[in-house]
DNA sequence: CAATTTCCCCAAAGCGCTTTGGAATGGCGA
DNA sequence: TCGCCATTCCAAAGCGCTTTGGGGAAATTG
């Protein structure tokens, strides 16, 4: 069923039961109720592409997603930032494009989108330092927001961050208060810039408290639970082990644990652990009481943001640039504890 | 850049330039190989709705995502299928479109898909016993495969599966053999048809050893860490405690290990535990030496089979169905051992 | 009653591509 | 020189929608 057809069985023209459809003035209310009723009883939908071809609209984002530190692992946020996300297209009327793409490929995939016009506007996942997609997408004015900020980029433009450097400082410090002093650090990628600004915090709080920093106890990697796991059994295993661990990922921090658990160490009691939580739904950290003490912000909330944001700026495309910072909620748990001796 | 602008620059007509650029043979070789290097110099891409609308396709793959059981809860396992089957996708040209629908909307969703031309076909996942989504596909003749099997749907159809009865059979045998009687049962929903097989398989073990199945130690719902943890934590409060746990997600196994350790009883020794590993990439397995004993089969795979098996179907929808009984590879971790006592 | 205004509605022109049904061009043999 | 194929290209008709630029009829005004 089409509109030609559609109009046809109507006795009007597609001028009148497009317009009656999308809600212009210029068509009665009797019209429109008659229009509306046998679209409903013929099943009519409009043709997207048809649609996107008169418009120059696709209702559509792109999601670009690239294997860039490992083909094999895919990022445990992605889907509760999805669902954030994809809740908020939808009450819009907006669907997403996903695009997986190699290594290098990210920059060359936003070029490609805005050349077909396949979407109206994408989202920027895990930017790093001096990100090149930013300047790609600047000059083909594809609207644009960024999951986090990039350090090394002038031109302003729309982000949603949580304060990691914060974030992490406050742990440290926390941990610190404690009467550690040995503390790892098990951070992600510090070419992300997440990852870097966590380092920076974690940095900044040993630093005011005037320890030295031990190389061996930072590890920066991609955040499984096998990564915090082997780092966790190589730093306890090193000749002044650390008291207390400070984690990325909530996923690392289980491997952390699993390690703690393999040499009898009770998690909050000879080790402690903090962690950063991103509220993944399937890893609830104990709504009532938190099973990791840690600093956590909502990967699902701000994809809800984040595609908020983008809408906004799509349909407003000369607003002056949108920024948020959310803090992390420090919550203490069970992981955490003195440092013993 | 459009094909008038690009066709104009050349001094070819449009036919010519889309017949070049598409490999039509009524085009010389020499006119080719200017037409591409022109295409390539002015970045042109051919826009794909206008493309879709000439051709009738649109080269998309639907997935819808509902929020069946839950609002909160996104799937763990959907990451590592959608990275899968995006390979696949891209290697063919396809993209993926997501949409995202409340509880009952599903069927609708598939409904407006197709009305819409929106995609070319669509992957079903987290079928249920009868259904409701594969007679509107069905009727509504696109092309569509399901990762799965829905009970009680005759009209056959393309789908992969993985032997959920064999796999947790198995499984629940090793742990009788082990001398285990006291088994509990962690399941997914068991609406959902793998659950139920699952669950299938555990009592047929279970009978053939002539032990009778005591509903306290079995349990459905949404397979979040929590879930585990909760549900072992209330088993092992019972006055006849289980010695080991089947459990059909790596993420609640996870929570059934931190109910025991909360306990201080140690895994593999007081209590076993076994569970399904869909070999989620942030939460390997060990692959030398597994944590868990464990069925697995991997997610991603399947994903990737899925794809190429839906587009098998798109290009030749009248081709007999295919399905994939996949068996599940069983491994033997440091989580079981014999039954003490 | 004629002249406006208001209300509804329509024909037709695109949007950027593919594809059908020719039509030129040039090379070849006769 | 002419006719006949291949070869190579083109004009134009869609695909299904939105939107411009009217236009006719009923309602309102002077």
């Amino acid at each position: 069923m089409n509109l030609k057809e559609l109009s046809h069985i109507l006795g009007l023209s597609q001028t009148t039961v497009s317009r009656a459809l999308n809600g212009y003035p210029e068509v009665s209310e009797a019209t429109r109720a008659r229009v509306v009723a046998a679209a409903e009883t013929h099943n009519y939908r409009p043709n997207p592409r048809a649609q996107g071809l008169a418009t120059g609209h696709s209702r559509c984002i792109g999601h670009v997603i690239s294997s860039k530190h490992s083909v094999e692992t895919v990022n445990p946020i992605f889907g509760d930032f999805m669902a954030g996300a994809g809740e908020t297209y939808a009450r819009h009327g907006y669907e997403m494009l996903l695009t997986r793409v190699d290594a290098d490929g990210e920059a060359d995939a936003y070029r490609n989108l805005k050349a077909r016009g396949a979407v109206d506007g994408v989202v920027v996942h895990a930017p790093c330092m001096d990100d090149a997609r930013l300047p790609v997408l600047h000059e083909s004015d594809l609207p644009f927001v960024v999951h986090g900020r990039a350090s090394g980029t002038n031109t302003p433009y729309d982000w949603l961050d949580v304060n990691n450097r914060r974030a992490f400082h406050d742990a440290a410090q926390y941990l610190l208060d404690l009467g550690h002093s040995r503390i790892a650090l098990i951070n992600g990628h510090e070419d992300m810039d997440f990852a870097m600004r966590r380092r920076t915090g974690f940095d900044d709080a040993m630093r005011a408290a005037g320890i030295d920093i031990d190389p061996d106890l930072m590890v920066a990697g991609e955040m499984t639970e096998g990564h915090g796991y082997r780092n966790a059994q190589r730093m306890l295993g090193h000749h002044a082990p650390p008291t207390a661990f400070l984690v990325s990922s909530i996923i690392s921090a289980l491997g952390v644990r699993r390690a703690l658990d393999a040499r009898g160490l009770r998690v909050g009691r000879e080790v402690s652990i903090a962690t950063f939580d991103d509220c993944i739904s399937y890893l609830q950290n104990g709504a009532d009481t938190p099973v990791f003490t840690a600093a956590r912000s909502s990967v699902r909330a701000a994809g809800a943001c984040l595609a908020e944001m983008l809408i906004d700026r799509i349909q407003n495309p000369d607003a002056p640039p949108a920024t948020r910072l959310w803090e992390a909620e420090f919550v203490i748990g069970a992981s955490t504890g003195p440092c013993p001796g």
